[in-house]
DNA sequence: CAATAATGGGGAGTAGTACTATCCAAGTCA
DNA sequence: TGACTTGGATAGTACTACTCCCCATTATTG
């Protein structure tokens, strides 16, 4: 398979192609000559990767070659591989910001704090800071609820890792992190329009989505 | 209060504030000569509000034009408010798209069809292409475990939105939806980091954020 | 009142990101 | 043999979110 070939079947054009290999997304193809690789299926599923990390997960090209480098050489046997997912998702957190509303909430709500990363917690302490000073106070209760809703989306996602292989967990538990993002978010935007329909009826709060 | 100390009281460069100015986020000061406004207090707000939106939702300048449009002028009482802000957040969708997916995971799971969104719905649809274009087949059950779990947290939205006034409302869905996708996001990070600790202990899955 | 500083307004410039286009020599295929 | 394709590299583009600079006009200060 040729470069053309490699494009026509991914829908991602050649120039794109190349420039995934120089950013080193990509791996190289095999070459035949000065002129000529050739590239198989690996590259082909490879290219779906990327663009279903760059595309629907909005990962910058720069947060989806450390994941890929991460899938490809996975540390040690299972060896932080959530640190590894949530590393390109997060971004660093200066050393000075202050853990401690976050700490509070993991106590709260019995989640090892001990397990928690720094940058991790740090987010959290920003999104909710982000609330606050848009003049947004949530009830502490809603918070929880919130809360719980989250730990059941996580129980499911580590309950169903693969623990067969480490590779397999490895690849579930990176892709899975990334890649559900978007498909919850949608879903609860969804779940908004129709507890909103239900609750409102149409043309209240859910809209007229199809009026007449 | 002039610019400068707007600036100082926000953190936001001045140079910036005059780009919001322009970009229309941020309303004028009122001029009290050529070369002289006064700001108050709501643009001390407003800027913070922005730096919200722009900074920890991650939203375009020009999604956050949009969405600030809507807080400001309500379009009636009610009428579309999620609509609102769900457009500032998801792009809209080609003609083209296959909704049946969504269709039919709406419909087994109960969530009123007419009353979601087009554009949503491709959302969802485009999501989880991505999963399985990454070779990422989710079952069923798992699927639904999140989305019973995203209508949770749906319900807690739709609940805790007052219902006195329909500017508070509007404030509510609008900046509720686009500024707890970060915390969410945070909170399902940490019940993972979490969960994975229970389940595996550390240097398994969760890593070894504090070895010794 | 004079010197210095700050402001509103506006245009231009910048840094970063994700491509996209062009070129060329070398190689392939018809 | 000769048009077409490729790998490899460089340069250019479009977009975004600022950031810088300028100027005439105030405001402030000595």
């Amino acid at each position: 398979m040729r470069i053309s070939q490699l494009a026509a079947a991914t829908g991602v054009p050649v120039a794109t192609i190349k420039y995934y290999l120089r950013e080193k997304l990509l791996h190289e193809g095999v070459l035949t000559s000065a002129t000529q690789a050739r590239y198989d299926d690996s590259h082909v599923r490879r290219l779906k990767l990327i663009r279903a990390l760059v595309g629907t997960a909005g990962l910058s090209v720069a947060a989806a070659r450390e994941l890929l480098l991460g899938v490809d050489n996975p540390p040690e046997a299972g060896h932080d591989l959530l640190g590894l997912a949530h590393r390109a998702v997060t971004r660093p957190a200066p050393d000075d910001v202050d853990l401690a509303p976050a700490q509070e909430l993991l106590r709260r709500w019995g989640w090892g704090e001990q397990a928690c990363d720094r940058n991790t917690q740090a987010a959290l302490v920003e999104a909710l800071a982000g609330l606050s000073s848009a003049g947004f106070e949530l009830p502490s209760p809603v918070l929880d609820r919130y809360a719980q809703a989250m730990r059941d989306v996580a129980d499911a996602d580590v309950g169903s890792v693969p623990t067969d292989s480490p590779e397999a967990a490895m690849r579930y538990v990176v892709l899975g992190t990334v890649l559900m993002e978007p498909v919850l978010l949608a879903m609860r935007r969804l779940a908004q329009q129709s507890a909103s329909f239900e609750r409102f009826g149409a043309g209240e709060l859910a809209g007229e989505p199809h009026p007449g």
